[in-house]
DNA sequence: GCTATCTTGCACACACATGTGCAAGATAGG
DNA sequence: CCTATCTTGCACATGTGTGTGCAAGATAGC
């Protein structure tokens, strides 16, 4: 039935508040993955019932949060090809940084037991790039060997989630720590890091706006 | 009324199945925090409402582990004294390390909630010891000085942390990797840290079991 | 201003976890 | 072997979270 004459258009405020939703529930569920949906529902200024609208189950509201965020993660992994592979990890590092606020919620359900599996799968992009990226560096003898090249990539991993989670984003400086960790746990000492980083200084200076953010901008709400 | 016919002892099987509930609880607390009283109990070989006889309550019981964990935590920070600030690092994170069966639930515990700001206090004669030997490794030129001493102790420990809950307890190359990326951390090139090992190979073979653990078989109840 | 759409608040039913009371059974230990 | 101690299983109250149904009210949009 391609019904020409739809009863009614949704409305604009309905999908206003579902992106609301999402956005609260990224908020809240980065400070507390076990947060209620009563929490994520008042955060976003609607009732709990309201929510219940928009998304059938809690599960479907968190699927859409990690699927938004590991595409992001997916699409920084993506664009990073720099032939050193010490500063392809940087550049990821910082890239990843900067899109922190979206992916704080995925980094911090991803260590929640209910939704690892869920996580891992679609996070598998990322991992591939980055199992790739430390082979290369340790074949050319960038990145350390005395771990192995999994272990290694399992390292890194480990170790950005935590500085992405247990960090306060809205420090400045916070970005320049993230790179310097990772490179850290890759082999480099800490003047090995400065020079290199000042050798790229463009490293620390992200992208403009618009060239790693394909998906639009999600005007923001209340 | 000091009862010399005291009516009768406590029977020896109940402190025994005491103990063993502390033990089941370290080894499900640390895998799932949030893991039910029934669960513990289980896992102790007991019911749940036995457990409920040697325990007020859920608080009590995870109390009790933190108190041990962070005890043994701070033990064994008292014990370094090295001169060298990255050897006293290394030693810490070593036999921290040879305990991390006993430290993983007050780790694991750590990122709990209900249970931040006890852990943190448990704690803190830990925090003093790291952040005096970063203040005291950067003055001497020993440790990274591009990351702010506070920042740097925190960064330690969250890192040590990380690779201690998430790390296979078992595989008996995981002591040295915990060292590693410490030592990187703390802006060591891995060459300088594998040189550094070389020279003091005492740091992977932990001292001689009796040593680190000064606490007395805990006897009887309260 | 009419109406379909959206939100709200209340009512449930259900599941799960905590903590307690009590009677009946097992058992360590004198 | 006797008995205080311990464990067990059940029932119960309480609290919290999830998901749904329904009627009444707000409001976007034609």
């Amino acid at each position: 039935m391609t019904d020409t004459s739809a009863p009614r258009r949704q409305r604009r405020d309905a999908s206003a508040n579902r992106a609301g939703i999402l956005a609260a529930a990224s908020q809240t569920l980065a400070a507390d993955p076990h947060a209620s949906v009563d929490q994520i529902a008042r955060a976003a200024g609607l009732s709990r019932r309201a929510l219940y609208g928009h998304f059938d189950d809690r599960t479907a509201l968190v699927h859409e949060l990690i699927a938004a965020g590991a595409q992001r993660f997916n699409a920084i992994a993506q664009q990073v090809d720099d032939a050193d592979s010490r500063i392809a990890l940087a550049r990821l590092t910082a890239n990843l940084w900067s899109e922190a606020a979206h992916v704080q919620v995925a980094a911090a359900i991803a260590l929640d037991e209910a939704h690892v599996e869920e996580t891992a799968t679609a996070l598998a992009p990322l991992r591939r790039v980055l199992a790739a990226l430390v082979r290369r560096g340790q074949d050319d003898g960038e990145l350390r060997t005395d771990i192995a090249a999994p272990t290694l990539a399992r390292l890194i991993e480990e170790t950005a989630r935590t500085v992405v989670t247990r960090a306060d984003t809205a420090s400045p400086a916070a970005s320049g720590i993230a790179v310097r960790t990772v490179l850290s746990i890759v082999g480099l000492s800490w003047r090995e890091t400065a020079a290199l980083l000042i050798a790229h200084p463009d490293l620390m200076t992200p992208p403009p706006a618009g060239t790693l953010a394909p998906i639009p901008a999600e005007e923001g709400r209340a």
